[in-house]
DNA sequence: TTGTACGCGTTATCAT
DNA sequence: ATGATAACGCGTACAA
């Protein structure tokens, strides 16, 4: 075995040419093939392995890509919607050997912030946005650090980002409860302030507009089953005759109350939710709502940063991911749709 | 606004001091209280942010840790053991500002392991080692890069470990069915070839060893739920009267195939299992299994490996950590422990 | 206490 | 096509 060598100093000495020859000939520039396959000879044996840390401080590129995710903790890691997404990121940078640095939310955003820009180890960054003003993406924004956004479209010229369209989808439901018959539709809202659960309030408000209905019943809830329980309740209590959660956990603590309550769905009280999480084709009865497809937009941030590195013109991304409307039984029974 | 410094030598002029002088400012060097106070003064206004990179390359260290987590992509987004995992590891890293690198199972295992060795962004690994022979781990360890290992006790003088002992766990399990009274005792094994898979196995073993019990009856799983589901098909052939299954999913999966038989836990078939996870306690009835903690195998993990790059000894650091058998309704059935 | 100067391992810009 | 040589930004002996 030979020894393993460690800088290109050593290989320029061990084939006999210079050190930018050696350099030339791992990065694609110019060399004599005879040269080109004498030194390549020479890098089979000693498997040698560039120092990316001094590449990048030679080339200012790293090769790594960051990813923030700010969100409760407990969340991060029960929700599944999280995993789904960094699924997503690190497949397609795997496919680019990009290397990913990961920042949680155990630092509060403005030492993260601190963190991520000194940190020179990052080409650019993917960062989950769920909440409107957020000093962190504000941060990232103003920096001149490459930055894809996701689940927040920004109306700032410079911003890129990846998002689906929840007000849109939410009118979609909404204007499904109304075709089937529905006047008397209660919203349980998702978190108030985060950008995904004001856009679906704005869809709920926005189908009703369209359809010249008049009466409103919102409750708040936070994405949680618990919220969307208690948030069922308040609308009961309102006389609703359907129900539309911000969230499938939201939709299946619905489910809960209002069986206590000796009511049917969807005969009684229709339901439906947002997200098509795993379990909800298998609720009793199986649940209309929206699926988005999140490990897609796990895969589009990467992407779309990637592309953001590649070509220097640094003009904006956007991109808006497409939902489906799944309708089961828990709006409309056991009707054929088709039929 | 003062317009923000980038290097050393910026600060070095705005101040009126050498770039040396700046640099013991910032890392503590020794320097005269009037000019600390001066340039530190500067510090504040020009929001400097020292270039790791550079920093790296100077002072061969880089503040950033790697993770390995090497399993089928689809149980890494599945199964809650490598969330806690992660949870515990991040928390702890953010306490000292360490940074993370995170390798997903994406590349083979000899990509993977190419990237890491040349990637010198990395102090040192974290590697999950569920298999008992791995290139990866085997090539990690043999090179001089600081490593800490999850899930793998090795014989190796040089590794360093966190772990459970899993042997110990199942001896304790099986102990407990021999205690209440079982003869016939079936094992559901986790995966075969897996560290916790063939440790656990060794635990049934050991137990009925020293029990003086003869007869085993003993199942290949794979940790799935279907896979504990056939194994107790096999298992109540031979006519067992307990089970202990590898993990809690597939004790879920053997309580569906004696619920199928009719027969009654543990009346007929006591039932063990080993994790703890959420809903072993929600299970009819709550399941007797091992609870491990697993975010703090990931508090340990990092623990472990910060220490190691701490103090440049090199001794390698073991770290066993604690179970606890949680006796419940499956094998005690209403009977009261302590009445 | 402070400043000078070298080294870390590359890439990139010059000449040649 | 190839080889010096200057950055890249910082740490740190060493000298002053």
């Amino acid at each position: 075995m030979a020894r393993r060598a460690r800088t290109l100093d050593e290989l320029a000495t061990l084939t006999g040419v210079s050190r930018a020859t050696v350099s030339r000939v791992i990065n694609g520039g110019p060399v004599a093939p005879a040269t080109k396959a004498k030194v390549q000879e020479v890098l089979q044996r000693v498997e040698y392995r560039p120092n990316l840390v001094a590449r990048s401080l030679a080339s200012g590129r790293t090769g790594v890509v960051g990813l923030v995710m700010h969100s409760p903790a407990l969340a991060l890691f029960t929700d599944p919607y999280w995993s789904l997404l960094l699924a997503g990121i690190t497949e397609t940078l795997a496919d680019t050997a990009t290397g990913l640095m990961l920042w949680l939310s155990h630092l509060s955003k403005r030492d993260t912030l601190d963190q991520i820009l000194s940190t020179h180890f990052v080409d650019g960054i993917i960062c989950t946005a769920t909440i409107l003003d957020d000093p962190l993406v504000d941060g990232l924004l103003s920096s001149d650090l490459p930055t894809v956004l996701i689940g927040h479209r920004r109306h700032d010229s410079t911003a890129s980002y990846v998002d689906v369209d929840n007000e849109s989808a939410s009118e979609d439901v909404v204007a499904h409860l109304v075709q089937i018959g529905r006047r008397r539709i209660g919203h349980v809202t998702g978190s108030r302030g985060t950008v995904s659960g004001e856009d679906r309030l704005l869809g709920y408000n926005r189908a009703l507009d369209r359809a010249g209905v008049e009466q409103r019943f919102v409750a708040d809830g936070d994405y949680t089953i618990e919220s969307g329980y208690e948030g069922a309740e308040q609308l009961l209590a309102m006389g609703v005759d359907a129900i539309f959660a911000g969230s499938d956990a939201m939709a299946a603590g619905a489910y809960q109350k209002i069986r206590e309550h000796g009511l049917r769905i969807p005969d009684d009280i229709a339901v439906a939710g947002f997200d098509d999480v795993e379990f909800a084709a298998d609720l009793d009865p199986p649940l209309t709502t929206v699926r988005q497809n999140v490990r897609s937009q796990g895969e589009m941030s990467a992407r779309t940063l990637l592309r953001l590195l590649d070509k220097k013109d640094g003009s904006p991304r956007r991109v808006i991911l497409p939902t489906e409307l799944i309708i089961r039984q828990s709006t409309v029974g056991g009707v054929h749709l088709d039929g």
